[in-house]
DNA sequence: TCAAAAATGATATGATACATCATTCATATG
DNA sequence: CATATGAATGATGTATCATATCATTTTTGA
């Protein structure tokens, strides 16, 4: 497991090879995003960004950065959550898969899982003759985390 | 296909059953969200039924509603569009399969269809260690409806 | 050096959702 | 029938996610 900095370090490249920058700015919001180990919201991450790095930020702003690190693809945005992640492919070399997202609906904990080929060849064969394509690949489930779970089942 | 008054009295026998009522409000709601075909937020719902049904209501109003309706499973949300549709099995005698949703990102319009079993087991084997569990067997599916690719496309 | 473009800041507002308290309506029981 | 009780609805306020728009700063290239 590489340090966070490693991390920016190399998706810093991957911005330079694509013609565009990893600001300051851009750097601080991509390090809360990897640190939290969480999905946040755009405005959670701007009070992350605030209080655990030192550097205040408009709302504004984060969600403009968190667009273009989407565009980039060092982050993904979880519609069921509305809510953003950090790509845990950034240091691979391998091109990656399609995500699968497994969202606890109570802490927002992701786990992002390659999706198999079986899933998608079941999804697909739905889809042929229903009048609708995916908008995405990505594909999110609605979970509940073990540790959420215990929490409820102790009350 | 049934008229949508003959579905509403289907609906509001099957609330007596369970002990509830459909009230002269709820059933405005329920038609509303039948009769748009489309999945619509609360606020849209609350204008469509004011505008097309002649039934002013505010909209905490229909939040309340679409809880109820969708405790007796007339109605389903979906988190992906943050969106309400009427469900299509209303009308039927078996007890309704998995859900699966496919939404369109661009006109909310959306296609219930069952989920297969082999869909279903992919993704089961895929959560079997992930320390996660599904928090509902619906799955939303982020699609663009023909329609509205096609139009992109004209453009 | 300075104009153009890119990035960020500031402000306002829209949209979804829900908490809370007030009021009205339905219903059962004396 | 009267009325007390609980269910349903109305009214108001606010939290949260998201974006439009214009101003300012920073970077970059001619």
């Amino acid at each position: 497991m590489s340090s966070y900095q490693q991390v920016l370090d190399r998706a810093e490249a991957q911005c330079v090879e694509n013609g565009s920058k990893l600001t300051k700015k851009r750097r601080t919001v991509l390090l809360g995003l990897l640190q939290s180990e969480r999905a946040l919201s755009a405005y959670e991450l701007a009070d992350y960004c605030r209080d655990e790095l030192g550097e205040a930020m408009p709302s504004m702003s984060v969600y403009r950065i968190l667009e273009f690190l989407e565009n980039e693809q060092l982050v993904h945005k979880l519609k069921l959550a509305n809510r953003y992640v950090a790509c845990v492919h950034i240091t691979c070399d391998h091109q990656h898969a399609v995500p699968q997202f497994l969202i606890c609906e109570k802490c927002h904990k992701v786990s992002e899982v390659d999706i198999t080929a079986s899933t998608m060849r079941s999804i697909r064969s739905k889809l042929a003759n229903s009048g609708f394509r995916l908008a995405s690949e990505q594909l999110e489930l609605n979970c509940v985390c073990n540790d959420c779970a215990d929490m409820e089942a102790a009350v």
